[in-house]
RNA sequence: GCGGUUGUGGUGAAGUUGGUUAACACACUGGAUUGUGGCUCCAGCAUUUCGCGAGUUCGAGUCUCGUCAACCGCCCCA
């Protein structure tokens, strides 16, 4: 048992200049989200495991996964996911109650917990955005929802970002294709791979997304699901399609994309870049849903959402250099020689109250140490204090960029420092 | 859950067939310059220490095993 003292598999610590790419990022999500009208919801960071393990779902693995933990009577799970949590609460609270503020527009901003073998941009505490709108069915709102991932991802400055977009269907016409899958695959069983027979059984839509075997003979005549949708569905999904022609985003129908679980319909999208060449590419993903605002007992509204990864956004930003760290610096350095007390904190504290971001020494190091910091700072005022200006409260204020020093009284400090502030600008 | 690569100061890293004092550079600290920085020069900076633990050996950063972690691929991806 070594390092005990180490954060557990797959966490992190997020310091110094990272956290200032987490602020970035945060404050863009939160501004666009009020441009689209989506009010922020924070739900529990855990909930009781029922929430989270929903009946019918198609793969159990996922429960696999989860964190879940026994307090007294009660299981209880770490979210790995955001969209539960929301619903819950949309019911819980009765957010349906006003038809006329159908839909509620939220979203949700924080980590995510799932026990899954880390690998870059993947790991088991994770933080995820995501919009849910829920209590109204219209292509019109799937299209704004992608539409609020794109422009949030644009001003992230990601470049070459396209959607993959599809439809599922209503449930009927979803039954009816995926019988038309497995009556289709039954002939070729034995041309597929391991993992195929299991998707055969499980999820046979997942079928189509098998990398091993999507090049061999049998794929390429494979059913689309576009020919199962029914009249209402097409007609929804011709909407959306119009709706992104409308405002030029950029899309791509991809027949073979389906979400993983169940109580996806209809709409189904997911953000890559361009030349996205892995499976781990997706910026943001999701779709429209029916049946779970139900499931947790708030009547048959539908609702439309996606979840975006951000430690995937801020690599693929950073990346791509539309996103660099916020350096430290500071307007103001009060370097400090001799026995002055306490004046240098006098002088940094006064500053600081008149509106300027001011550093010091807390050490009594060299005068060269003072200099290298106040640089490495990027000050634009230096203030030297010794035991002579202490004396007669005054000090010697250098403008940086000028080079110029001068003699300041302690009651002018804050003045003479505004113009040199402002003179640079 | 399965397979593979890797792990040396604050950072980037060198380290020969196991051999005595773990190179070099950056950063940092002090000094040359008793109160004026960025250049230069000098000095210091891993000290039972090479992720951690055990083993082999006269001797292990180098070999073996275990363990932890990071990364890559698979599974999965709510």
């Amino acid at each position: 048992m070594a390092n005990k003292y180490q954060v557990p598999r797959g966490t992190q610590d997020f310091l110094g200049e990272t956290v200032s790419l987490w602020q970035k990022v945060e404050t863009i999500i939160r501004e666009e989200c009020a441009r689209y009208g989506y009010s922020e919801i924070r739900t529990p960071i855990f909930e009781h495991t029922e929430v989270f393990k929903t009946e019918n779902d198609s793969s159990d693995m996922v429960t696999k996964e989860m964190y879940t933990f026994n307090m007294g009577d009660s299981s209880l799970t770490l979210r790995p996911e955001g969209t539960k949590g929301v619903i819950r609460s949309f019911v819980e609270h009765k957010m349906y109650g006003n038809p006329a503020e159908l839909p509620q527009k939220l979203y949700y901003m924080g980590p995510m917990f799932r026990h899954e073998r880390p690998q870059k941009g993947r790991y088991r505490q994770f933080h995820q955005f995501g919009i849910e709108a829920i209590g109204a069915k219209s292509p019109l709102l799937d299209v704004e929802a992608i539409a609020l991932g794109y422009d949030i991802s644009k001003k992230l400055g990601l470049k070459n970002i396209k959607i993959l977009v599809n439809s599922l269907g209503d449930e009927e016409s979803r039954n009816n294709y995926r019988n038309a899958l497995r009556e289709y695959f039954k002939p070729y069983l034995d041309e597929l791979c391991e993992d195929c027979h299991r998707r055969y059984e499980q999820n046979p839509l997942r079928i189509l997304d098998c990398k091993i075997d999507k090049d061999k003979e049998c794929f390429r005549n494979a059913p689309s699901i576009k020919d199962y949708l029914n009249e209402s569905s097409k007609e929804y999904f011709a909407l959306v399609l119009k709706g992104l022609d409308d405002l030029g985003i950029p899309y791509e129908i991809d027949d073979h994309l389906v979400r993983g679980l169940d109580y996806y319909s209809n709409t189904v999208f997911e953000a890559v870049p361009v030349d996205a060449t892995g499976q781990q590419a997706a910026v943001f993903a999701g779709g429209q849903y029916d049946g779970l605002v139900n499931y947790f007992g708030g009547g048959d509204l539908p609702g439309v959402g996606f979840g975006m990864g951000l430690e995937r956004m801020i690599n693929l930003a950073v990346e791509q250099n539309s996103l660099q760290p916020e350096t430290r610096h500071s307007d103001v350095y009060v370097i400090s020689l001799g026995n002055v007390s306490t004046y240098g904190l006098q002088i940094t504290q006064m500053l600081r109250d008149a509106g300027y971001s001011v550093e010091m020494d807390y050490q009594g190091r060299s005068l060269k140490a003072q200099f290298k910091t106040s640089d490495r700072l990027n000050s634009k005022v230096i203030i030297i204090v010794g035991e002579d200006e202490c004396g007669n409260k005054t000090a010697q204020v250098k403008d940086v960029a000028n080079k110029t020093q001068e003699t300041v009284e302690f009651a002018r400090l804050s003045e003479t420092v505004g113009n040199i502030l402002k003179g640079n600008e």
